[in-house]
DNA sequence: AACACTATGTACTGATCGGTACAGACTAAT
DNA sequence: ATTAGTCTGTACCGATCAGTACATAGTGTT
């Protein structure tokens, strides 16, 4: 026994790679103990639930990642506009401009959707809410900020989809740009009515 | 032996919706065979190459659906925005509202993307070849329809993605409202300059 | 140095995986 | 009635699955 002495997050980003790549049914124990360099014993040791505990580590890990990085900042920074870019900058690092996956995303499409429900769906609920929250604070109505943010939060997952099925991670910066100009656009429905936020002068508002 | 007598088209619409929901990995025969009442042995007789063969045979099914529904009349309608609508709502119908995912964006997420680049790659790239060719229609610059293609084709995906998240079908169907309402809007980059398509007037472009 | 505790590899379990082999049963043509 | 060809269920294969058991090796404390 050669025992590297491992700490069980340190496995956390590992296994999550897995998990992206494979899905949960596809993520075989084998594979995960290949991508942490750990064997049964040790994950066993670190996750006694097995598959599922590794799975709700790494998505509360996620979750974790983006409530600091992403949803914090929308709610609380004062400079929303500023806040939403840095949200678009951290998306495309993150998810390294598409050639990397979704985790709660690949979870929600598959069967494994109904047994991290609360998880994915907190994950998808707070980033709209927070993203809506630095909409408002921009100066756009509740009810629009409310549409543009689920919109945008779509936006970014479809874009990962596409990259990934084009095998072309142009397509996703691509579309990451519409969605950062489309957030500084006035609603469609107001054009020609009241002035959207948009339309104010930029220094009102940032 | 019973012999029902089935034939290999018949089951196509079951074996897809075993991989909709559980994935390339996570798609065993068993479940196969449960969903179309098949054993191994009719299975085998139908796709002789297995599990890849019964996975490509769907795509290919899909594919010809895509063709012929969405992607033609988006082709060669004259009363392109008319198109638009109809593949809006043959996407809403298709999807059930977000509650059906979609089989290509699911394999394209998963590992099993490599094997069916191809198919994959062909079924994303004529629809929004497709779209974007009725946008020109339309009157849209050939690289403003390419961009608002690429945009809705991902926001489809994605609000599929949300739907599930959420367990939320109305995010699906307002998402796509959203879409159907930008496709009918000038490009944000034009407003102010030369007036973008949307403003002409209702007649003159269908 | 003796101890408790954490980490680890290995060997095992029963179940299920994809795939093969094949015999039986039905149909259609002769 | 016989034959050929198409479908179907079942038994089986080796591989791999998730998970368990456990002995052992290292670490930190006393």
């Amino acid at each position: 026994m050669s025992r590297t002495v491992a700490e069980r997050a340190d496995t956390l980003p590992a296994i999550a790679e897995v998990f992206r790549e494979y899905g949960y049914e596809g993520a075989s124990l084998s594979l995960i103990g290949k991508a942490t360099g750990l064997g049964k014993g040790s994950l066993y040791h670190f996750f006694p639930g097995g598959k599922e505990e590794m799975a709700a580590a790494v998505l509360a890990e996620v979750d974790a990642w983006f409530e600091a990085n992403v949803y914090a900042p929308l709610r609380d920074g004062s400079a929303s506009m500023q806040a939403i870019e840095a949200m678009f900058d951290a998306v495309v690092s993150y998810f390294k401009s598409g050639r990397r996956v979704c985790l709660v995303g690949v979870l929600a499409l598959g069967d494994a959707r109904e047994r991290f429900g609360d998880a994915i769906r907190g994950y998808f609920a707070r980033w709209i809410e927070a993203l809506a929250d630095a909409l408002i604070r921009y100066g756009r109505s509740r009810a629009e900020a409310k549409a543009l943010a689920e919109e945008v939060v779509a936006g970014i997952q479809g874009a990962i989809v596409l990259a990934r099925a084009l095998d072309d991670p142009a397509a996703f910066s691509r579309t990451i740009d519409r969605l950062r100009v489309l957030v500084r656009t006035p609603s469609p429905i107001n054009l020609g009515a009241a002035p959207g936020p948009g339309r104010r002068r930029k220094g009102l508002l940032r």
